[in-house]
DNA sequence: TTAAATCATACTAAAATAGTAGGAATTGAT
DNA sequence: ATCAATTCCTACTATTTTAGTATGATTTAA
């Protein structure tokens, strides 16, 4: 599982997506502007939020991009995975070079691992952006 | 927060001081070689966990390292937090310069990573050395 | 005395992260 | 038709982190 900055970027410019969805297209300059982000950056994460349906692009002058559903329907996990390709924290079957071959001590942890992904998957699976927007304030469900 | 491979070695080689524990201390060469992690690393590793006293230290020839405390009150958390010295995944604090200030949309964000925290800290929290070894020490009987 | 072990510190290679840079294509407004 | 604002595209790069090496000192059972 990764957890940088720029999933934080993609979660934070979604949700100023969704703060501004009814104002027409937001320009990634403003979203740059509010947020603090780097322009160029936020175009590289646009591109695969885009790529993934989560954004629309409007070109052109006064464009910029719309939400791709409403906020509602837009989980934090698919924001996440979006931008970073790898969602699973440990592969055994990839690292087996290491060490860990599924079998006996080398991989006692392995199950530990496969189990925290799924907790944290769960975790932003349950999330929506409108939790974000919504006074701020994230539910417990 | 951090979850890199450090965090790993350090809990596959808490849990396989675990499986021997009953065999006097078990030396960081041994470990290095059953779960073929390097044993110079390991040892930067065990300086922390001794640190925090989760293992004790048996210097000299024969020596090695057992565990500070029995495997069922030993909490992954205190293993993941003893090698890397973060446990927060965000504080906005330190961040400040970045532009989130812990008010308007710059920080909307702010929350969600606060409770994924919390989140993967209680995980950690209720996974004890002993749930991992449970299965294995059959095998190694 | 010796070999096996921890302890301590400094250095380094590789990878990932977080950007920059420089343009090309599109389109609303003038 | 032109211009400016915007997305789109690709390559490059600086910085940081991670993972690992290297070297040697200290301790202690045999």
């Amino acid at each position: 599982m990764k957890l940088t900055t720029k999933g934080r970027y993609a979660v934070m410019a979604m949700a100023d997506l969704a703060l501004f969805k009814d104002k027409g297209p937001t320009s990634l300059t403003d979203i740059s502007l509010r947020q603090n982000i780097s322009l160029a950056y936020l175009e590289q994460i646009f591109i695969k939020l885009k790529y993934k349906n989560l954004v629309r692009s409007v070109r052109g002058a006064k464009g910029g991009y719309v939400l791709g559903a409403s906020p509602d329907e837009i989980k934090i996990s698919n924001i996440i995975s979006a931008v970073n390709e790898e969602v699973k924290m440990l592969n055994c079957k990839k690292e087996s070079k290491k060490g860990c071959n599924n079998k006996s001590t080398k991989c006692i942890t392995h199950n530990l691992w496969d189990q925290l992904d799924q907790h944290i998957n769960t975790f932003f699976e349950k999330v929506k952006l409108q939790d974000l927007v919504k006074k701020n304030q994230i539910l417990n469900k």
